[in-house]
DNA sequence: CCAAGCGCGTTGGTATACCAAACCAGCGGA
DNA sequence: TCCGCTGGTTTGGTATACCAACGCGCTTGG
């Protein structure tokens, strides 16, 4: 390095940089991940790519196919029906939490996250967009108040930004964010439940529908 | 090494030996882990020891502290608290998959794992009852048919081995998980919900006042 | 006696080197 | 022509070595 790093750095550097070209598609589906290769890529040396490696494989964006062979994952209709049933247990839970435990300074703090989504989507770059309402989501996961539920959804997360990206029913989905966000400032778990079940299917229909051609 | 081990296998030699030496209490909350320290003791090298930490910090058994300070886990109110939340939101979820899925074949293999239970309930020995449980919850996972709801798990699992352990409830508890296999059995994934909820929420009770002498 | 400064030991992060198993292409025999 | 063998190459796993930052205790000056 010509530089000094803070400590460990050179990891988190190369998992961004895997991460981003993985969500970007810069690296598809099915591509390998050969240590040796990334580390002379990245000018560093294999223990880190490695590291980061195990990292990719812990949100699930990596899967080691075979023993030799690290390969970005594959979103199989089985890991898509995987991943919307775990959101229906996990994020209408939150749901309801969030809808009992939040305060007046979490809801604005929530508010504000939905304007952001709001004006992103107004403005029509995919790319904030999708970020703004993964912010969203994240923001409602923190008002749970539950911080092993953020640990545990991180697997969710990573195969739900890939997703995310592919949306194009922006408007939609913000309309379902404002019912979302109405239903847990007023306070009632039941209809936060509610609410959130129904975005998450909306949601998973909506996404078989553009990654499978079905109406699932 | 005298012999030739199949690949990756010193790794998982450390990790279950460091797992087994947490969960069996020989390594206590609060006892640092130093990777030169367990890579002499187990006649390796650093890089498995590495490897094996950062799979049990995934699986909740431990956690950097500070920048150069590992440390086994200590599990604070707020952590059981967050623990059980999680349980109720995915094994309540779960409970009503695998009543809905579950064949003939599924339910006979149930059954056996209970029956185990049953066994070593009656034996009294803690170790084997405490398998035998984790066993039986395993197997309901596996029922509802969610390969990515088994790897969420993990970190709760993780945390729960080690509670688990420290129950010494062991009739109460086999009594609520027949009535568990009875409700997932009948196939109606409501009242196997409402049972796995139950199940959840009186384990949780006993765990509080065992951890800490309140009736929380 | 106490506080500030200094130096060495501790420790995780990174780099480099070696090993063995799996893969693959090329060759030879049936 | 096709199958199986074989040797080299690829590749992840493991070992060893070096580095920098942090911490702790000792020393020294007030």
């Amino acid at each position: 390095m010509t530089t000094v790093e803070p400590l460990g750095a050179v990891r988190e550097r190369v998992l961004a940089a895997l991460r981003g070209d993985i969500i970007a598609g810069r690296l598809r589906p099915g591509d390998r991940l050969v240590e040796r290769e990334l580390a002379d890529r990245f000018g560093v040396s294999r223990v880190p790519v490695r590291e980061a490696i195990r990292a990719l494989v812990g949100e699930g964006f990596v899967a080691f196919e075979t023993p030799r062979r690290t390969v970005v994952r594959r979103l199989t209709r089985t890991d898509v029906r995987e991943l919307f049933e775990l959101r229906e247990a996990l994020e209408v839970y939150a749901a309801g939490l969030a809808a009992e435990r939040a305060g007046r300074d979490e809801l604005a703090a929530l508010e504000e996250l939905l304007d952001r989504a709001a004006k992103a989507t107004a403005g029509g770059d995919g790319e904030a967009i999708a970020d703004a309402n993964t912010r969203f989501h994240d923001g409602i996961l923190a008002l749970a108040g539950n911080g092993l539920l953020v640990e545990v959804m991180q697997p969710v997360d990573g195969r739900l930004r890939w997703l995310t990206r592919r949306n194009e029913e922006w408007r939609q989905l913000l309309g379902e964010h404002r019912e979302l966000y109405a239903a847990i400032a007023s306070g009632d778990a039941g209809r936060a439940r509610a609410q959130a079940l129904a975005h998450v299917r909306a949601n998973y229909r909506l996404t078989v529908r553009q990654l499978f051609g079905e109406t699932g």
